[in-house]
DNA sequence: GCATCGTTGGAAACCGGTGTCAGTCTAGGC
DNA sequence: GCCTAGACTGACACCGGTTTCCAACGATGC
């Protein structure tokens, strides 16, 4: 029977105004008004105002669902990430709803699992579905070239965020990430120390080879040797970084400083030294990177590499919904710059 | 002259079947083709064998604008919250999402600030233009009973996530916090503490309340009387657990256990313990609650409640889909509880 | 005074689905 | 063999906007 239902609270509810009725009240026809609303040049100023008044009185919305189908696009931005790191992926949701703040556009999120062989369909059946406006890939999931590829094949917009030079500057929000370990490496050598362990983020992601090759940079510049073993491969979770840290320090000699591509890593090195009677900074450096909260919030304070992860989103929300015709998209930056932020997990080596 | 931007990526994409092409290759009406995919029962099976064929061939998927425009009402769940937690929040997105797994429901995220003067505002504006079908209020939002009227004189449904009871069950999902604060409480006692600090949530929050209750009801079963002043109150954030810490420290006797309202402020404890040299748990013991990522990530790992905030997003979400002719919705569970969790964090007081 | 032009507003079609209701077909009862 | 109920299907209006096409209008050029 499939009867529609009539509960109390949705019968409480005023039929919503539509256009209809504003242009009957104003004495004019739809169309008028649906130039008001798309704020038309050829409109005679009276006649607009007349219309803006009746609007006001009736607390008239246009509704989304019509607009989305009489024009063929909606309204809705999608977020799709893999992220591990829940702060990041907020900083980023924040990003996004600065950008949006005050337009029509909403935010749709997408959590999807990397590893699964289902992820393309599901996203493909996600976008086919939804057909959004636009998708915003964050790392690591936006180093995907098939999933860009597949956004570009069934017509759907998409801006990723990366560590690299991912795609042209349209589709691309960057960060320099290289650079920025290279500074922090660096920081490492000046304060003294030549043992210098990295653990980095898992082999395929170029968040990963970027950062190793800044630090590589540094310790080659400081003319440094550096054993193999002195790098650890982590995957960017907590339990990674204290695996990677225990294998670093089981070494003989072993490092007295240690980069983590990532806070969470870095939070993990910090446990295990603890666990291994090792206090930080005074046995043993630790640098992270992103700045996330928990950086702050761990005990010593890390000194930890801060990722401006919150304008990167907002820039790439802007160039997404940003008008075409006036390129205001393409103006917005597609670099951002990393800096190092010092607190106090590092220290000079004890002699 | 606002002309239609044909960019080469638009233009390549094939235009989407609509039912009008699925009726036509099929040989019949597009009420059949609609009756079939909405599963209805009155359906010779050979004629929807035959559409379902064309569908397939076709790759049609139906469009969701049009649908929710001729259904008034659309597929998409909001959560609106101002929870300063990320990580309780991507908890949360993550329970709501494995219930909408499966259905046509996109989740659509929204931020507030409750101490925004314009937040009421902001919501009613948000929920009169996208009408949404159903809303999701996380704590501490979740607690303000004008923003679930509001919710109800819009005509969009809602189920608060809470503390204590809110609601009837049928808009509420709630955890046994009160319980869970005074197991806690016991256990702390039962290791020998009678100095036992509190740090709880903000004034005016019934979580708040609710856990300041449990601690009492412990205190007062064990025949502890307490100082008044070793109720300290925190905003749920790292740095008001250390200034909360703080103080409790700074008296004398000071308290050999902390209970703090959230993971947050005790992982603030644990910071201000630590640069006092004293250290956790030999010095002070610390319990926390909610159980997200930081209590294990931090150095010792702390004893906390475990919060089920993933079932109870999970079931919220479940309760505002579900079919209400079947009564799904309402036969969710609306009462979680929240266990201890013991990690390293409590020690018995030293002699 | 008349043709031309740019501005303004309306009627009607359209976007892609769903609801209503009437019509066809078949089986079963008499 | 006729009548009727029940199963199935389709024609058509409708959801609330946008767009196309055209007409009315006043201003201008000759």
């Amino acid at each position: 029977m499939a009867e529609q239902d009539r509960s109390s609270s949705s019968a409480k509810r005023a039929a919503k105004p539509t256009i209809n009725d504003v242009a009957r009240l104003a004495g004019v026809s739809k169309k008028t008004v649906s130039r008001v609303i798309n704020r038309s040049a050829l409109l005679n100023s009276e006649t607009r105002e007349r219309v803006e008044r009746v609007i006001d009185e009736l607390g008239y919305v246009p509704n989304p669902q019509a607009r989305a189908l009489a024009l063929r696009r909606n309204f809705l931005i999608g977020l799709i990430h893999d992220n591990p790191n829940a702060q990041t992926v907020l900083n980023v949701q924040q990003g996004i709803l600065e950008a949006l703040q005050g337009t029509e556009f909403e935010l749709v999120v997408r959590p999807v699992d990397r590893r699964s062989p289902l992820m393309l369909e599901d996203v493909r059946a996600f976008l086919s579905r939804q057909r959004l406006f636009g998708v915003m890939l964050l790392p690591p999931i936006s180093e995907n070239d098939v999933l860009a590829a597949l956004c570009d094949e069934l017509g759907c917009r998409y801006v990723r965020m990366g560590s690299a030079e991912l795609d042209d500057p349209d589709h691309l929000v960057a960060s320099n990430d290289r650079e920025a370990v290279r500074e922090a490496t660096t920081y490492l050598v000046d304060q003294g120390h030549r043992l210098i362990g990295l653990i980095e983020g898992p082999r395929g992601f170029r968040s990963a080879s970027e950062r190793r090759a800044g630090f590589e940079q540094a310790i080659e510049a400081a003319g440094i040797e550096l054993p193999r073993n002195f790098i650890a491969e982590g995957n960017y979770t907590f339990e990674s970084g204290i695996q990677a840290a225990n294998r670093l320090l089981d070494l003989a000699p072993a490092p007295t400083a240690i980069f983590a591509s990532n806070d969470e890593m870095a939070a993990g090195v910090v446990h295990a030294a603890n666990q291994r009677g090792l206090s930080v900074p005074e046995n043993l450096s630790v640098i992270g990177f992103d700045d996330t909260a928990i950086a702050a919030h761990i005990w010593p304070p890390l000194t930890t590499v801060r990722w401006p992860i919150i304008p990167m989103a907002r820039s790439a929300a802007l160039k997404l919904v940003g008008n075409p015709a006036e390129r205001k998209g393409a103006s917005e930056p597609s670099l951002f710059l990393s800096s190092l932020v010092r607190r106090a997990s590092v220290a000079p080596p004890r002699g």
